[in-house]
DNA sequence: TGCCTTCAGTGACATTGTCACTCAACATGC
DNA sequence: GCATGTTGAGTGACAATGTCACTGAAGGCA
């Protein structure tokens, strides 16, 4: 049943049944349940990951209270930033925690090496993966260094939404997303109820007008 | 005189004559002067580029007028953004612009491949280089997101000035390094100025109390 | 029903970003 | 020297965002 995992992995590079095979022989499942910290500074893992089924939230955490998501490693990608930490052995703020049970392939560095070294597509993949993040961040940066904050807040309620038309996220957990304080969520939240594009409740935000907060996310 | 490039590169990753040899070989020596651009969103290279002499500074550039610098590429070091650029194959709008002139040598692709393939420092030199700029852009989004100004100010200041008294700069360089306005940055520098800590003149600011600014910087 | 915890709303204020200016410092040509 | 143009810096008013100290509402539970 874990024999497929390498066809849900994404991007350019599929791995081919030759790759799979042996990444299969030396790879390691693991498991972990919702809310555990995958990795974090206290807490450097001495494998690769490869999440197979999940979702793992990427954050930056300030010294304050204050927290904004970096990126979000879905089924089938890499968590690269543990091989950073890894390689680099540098000191870095961020964690992964788990926003959904997960299961994770762990990869030990001497195989990592060893098939980054041999399989091609194993190599591109990899890469592909570090430059996605890079790219990421680099998105991160700029809606922090650049963006309005009704707008980012409209993009992230529509992001969280996906089909649905409801989010289930206290203002807390929206400031959390973005970066922001609480009170902020708050005032804009407000504004948008007031244009009537959203109603809201304890907990739960009603989409009511997607296209409009569409506009406004697309005024980035 | 190319021929000891490599023993410039730093990190844990330094790499042995035989990789050297090699790399010596594949290469181009490319020379470009201050100010050019080496890449960006229309002028993706199709080469790896390590930086053999002078200086790179990375930024992003915001569709109104704002600028914020992301990191600076040093000689010893490679420009993975490039290479994150190539193989990912997304777009992306960060630039690196000359900040000295330049000698850089570029890998043609099927080179790097072969390399990275082949070589194990090279490969641990590589992938340190992509760790290295994943963490410098962490830091960077933290800054950003949680830092004060005055904070950030006074660390940039102290960063320019090196070993130096003076920083030869105007305000408006100054902003676009930390991603604000012109008008802040005088107001900070007006107060950093009422309090004895710098003194200014066109386009030159004096460091009078280098410590002082250090704990300023330090509160962060 | 009466507490208790968590979530959300509010007003005052500080910091930062934006806009529309003015003035000062240098460069150049006469 | 002087006139003029260009660039760098200062300023005040206002908007957006962040911080603080609250209040009150919603839901859970004894």
């Amino acid at each position: 049943m874990i024999g497929d995992w390498t066809e849900r992995f994404q991007g350019t590079a599929r791995l081919p049944r030759a790759v799979r095979d042996r990444l299969i022989k030396v790879a390691r499942v693991t498991h972990m349940s919702e809310g555990t910290q995958v990795f974090g500074p206290m807490n450097v893992p001495d494998s690769l990951f490869f999440l197979y089924e999940g979702r793992i939230r990427v954050v930056q955490r300030s010294d304050m209270g204050r927290d904004i998501v970096l990126y979000r490693v879905d089924a089938g990608e890499s968590c690269v930033l543990t091989t950073a930490c890894m390689l680099a052995e540098e000191a870095y703020e961020a964690e992964g925690i788990a926003e959904t049970d997960i299961t994770a392939i762990a990869l030990p560095k001497a195989a990592f090496d060893r098939l980054v070294a041999e399989e091609e597509a194993f190599r591109a993949f990899v890469f592909a993966a570090y430059s996605r993040r890079l790219i990421d961040l680099l998105r991160v940066v700029d809606d922090v260094a650049f963006g309005q904050m009704d707008v980012r807040l409209a993009a992230r309620l529509l992001a969280l939404a996906g089909d649905f038309k409801e989010v289930t996220a206290t203002h807390q957990h929206l400031a959390s997303e973005l970066g922001t304080a609480r009170e902020v969520v708050s005032r804009i939240l407000q504004d948008f109820q007031k244009r009537e594009l959203i109603a809201q409740s304890r907990g739960r935000i009603a989409l009511l007008d997607k296209p409009a907060l569409r506009d406004i996310a697309a005024a980035e």
